[in-house]
DNA sequence: TTTAGCACTCGCTACCCTTGAGTGCCAACA
DNA sequence: TGTTGGCACTCAAGGGTAGCGAGTGCTAAA
């Protein structure tokens, strides 16, 4: 275990570390009035928390820099989760910041990433709440041109989500009629998961036995569906990336940016982690590009109504604990206004 | 008037420099076999061109390099339009490269500017068909929740537009039902500009004699056709631009990236040429984030159903031939392909 | 008018030197 | 035993300089 004085410095040098992005060294560290020992003292100090690997040189004889285990440990065990209640961003409230008026949940889970990346400066991406635990509560089907059908969604989530796709020509129109009504017996009032099981097993016996020219068009139907799973990404600042990887090579730069249009790559990064609130920490995160980045995630949850996720991307030397003090706030306050503006049972 | 030597040193330098990034000096042209003189001969030439301002040193003893005068006499007198016919590009035809399954026109469009970014491997802006001159086919109007409405249009271009927005808890669904009525009766078969015409002047006293409740939701409805103009933007390589702007200063690059994701910005920039294609080269821009791009756009027609523009970003030093050609291609083929597909009337 | 030759320019690279921040270690001290 | 001052050592960063090489302009001869 780490003595009083240790962990006091290891603070330290991560806060300077952090603020400054200059390697810490002992006479920087006698300025600050925690810390009373000289400077052999500290040095001393210093090389034993190097020996236990919390702090590193960049070469022989340069100041201290935090390791990621160091940071690591700071996130574990100095930042202590209990401080998160008296949190200084509580009072700028999300609400003020990002007004009120707005016409369906994406534009304020939009504004929200907005709001997010301006307050860190860094990139934030905010996933809208997981739609498959969500209920169909209506469905429509609306004829546009000859063949070209839009389908609506909507869920008492308040999300709504629209497809248009292409009927053939050999379907007929009452047959299709027909299975706007057969869905909105069989499917309104289910989880969108449950409705995505029902269109691969039940339906295709029911739908049978009332028409005849519809296979082609079930499994477009099913598509809909599963891409009410997508779209659900909203994400703010991604020039911001550009201030953080300035030591790599464009190469490198250009992947991180098409990757954060990929939807795929970022929800396989998103989903790595089930607590309420993550970090994950360069090398952690198992990818190359990430190297000198972090990742801080929180889930936010609307009650029975699915959970979501707000994520910023920073550098590894970012500042761990004003990023978690205002995911913290976000994850509270966010769920409010959507429950507020849409989910109003 | 340039002597044919002249002509051809230039085009020289020209195809060097942006072929290769290096400047061009004169013992490195006399390694062409167009070029029969020695180095000293075309040393006098290159002063002379140096003269006339069409090409410049990067430094006292340095290589040649085109200056911007020097690459519009290129684009105007050597790159002759006529050229343009037997294209090498003709033979990979886009419709190969893109596939053919699409559901919505958007899609397409989308994929197109995939297509030029990687064939150019830098950022390509496609506009879809301006649709202020398409004509309103279709009106529809899907109740959702309380209070929310999704507003679809259908136009005879084939794009489909849809917005949901609230409505007052004032208004009767009588009313609105009324109101749509009215809507489909006089709006549908106007193209969307006369739509707005008639919904700011004719429409408010024909719905007076109807209903009364109404006042309010009008402007909603204009602001739905308004936004037909937006969400034409396709864009694809933004990360390219990165190759660009390694001199740039991160500040910059910053604004630039930003600007990509601004519709504002880029329809300024898009809409100031009303060529068939257009080059204009760093400063031309009048705008100092692209000193060191050049814009190509290519206008493409949809005979009766307006105008779309296809453009490229990249840097003053590209291969302005290709990427003419390329672009002469695409504003040819594009139109054809959304005819093939949507328009078929 | 063209060409060969030559002196000159200047960016680039490598190298050296100095500076300064920071370290580890040691001996003295509480 | 823990703390402190002192000292020699290390190394990155910055500035100065010399040599190289690609390229030029100019001149004189073909």
């Amino acid at each position: 275990m780490l003595t009083e004085r240790q962990l006091c410095i290891l603070e330290k040098i991560i806060n300077l570390y952090t603020s400054h992005g200059q390697p810490v060294g002992s006479k920087r560290l006698v300025e600050e009035p925690e810390i009373q020992s000289s400077s052999a003292t500290v040095r001393n100090e210093m090389s034993l928390l190097e020996e236990l690997g919390l702090i590193e040189k960049t070469h022989l004889s340069s100041g201290r820099v935090p390791s990621l285990k160091g940071y690591r440990f700071y996130i574990d065990h100095i930042l202590h989760p209990n401080e998160l209640k008296k949190d200084q961003f509580q009072s700028r409230s999300l609400e003020r910041e990002i007004g009120q008026n707005f016409e369906v949940m994406d534009e304020l889970i939009q504004q929200s990433a907005v709001v997010l990346s301006k307050l860190t400066n860094f990139t934030a991406i905010v996933l809208g709440p997981e739609t498959s635990q969500s209920r169909l509560t209506g469905l429509r089907l609306v004829p546009l041109n000859d063949g070209q059908v839009m389908v609506i969604l909507i869920t008492d989530q308040g999300s709504v989500e629209n497809m248009i796709f292409s009927i053939p020509r050999s379907v007929s129109s009452t047959d299709l009629e027909k299975m706007v009504k057969l869905f909105n017996d069989q499917l309104v009032g289910f989880t969108l998961f449950e409705v995505v099981y029902k269109l691969q097993n039940e339906m295709p016996l029911l739908i049978k036995q009332y028409a005849t020219t519809t296979d082609q068009i079930l499994g477009q139907f099913e598509q809909v569906f599963l891409q009410t799973q997508n779209n659900r990404f909203h994400i703010s600042g991604k020039s911001n990336l550009l201030d953080l990887t300035s030591n790599m090579d464009i190469q490198k730069v250009k992947s991180l940016l098409d990757l954060m249009e990929n939807q795929m790559s970022l929800t396989s990064l998103l989903s790595g982690s089930k607590e309420s609130i993550s970090v994950r920490i360069g090398e952690e995160l198992d990818n190359e590009l990430f190297a000198n980045l972090s990742l801080v995630t929180a889930r936010y949850s609307l009650s029975d109504h699915g959970e979501g996720i707000l994520a910023v991307v920073g550098p590894t030397s970012m500042p761990y604990d004003k990023t978690i003090h205002l995911l913290n706030t976000f994850r509270h306050e966010l769920p409010e206004l959507l429950l507020k503006y849409y989910l109003t049972e």
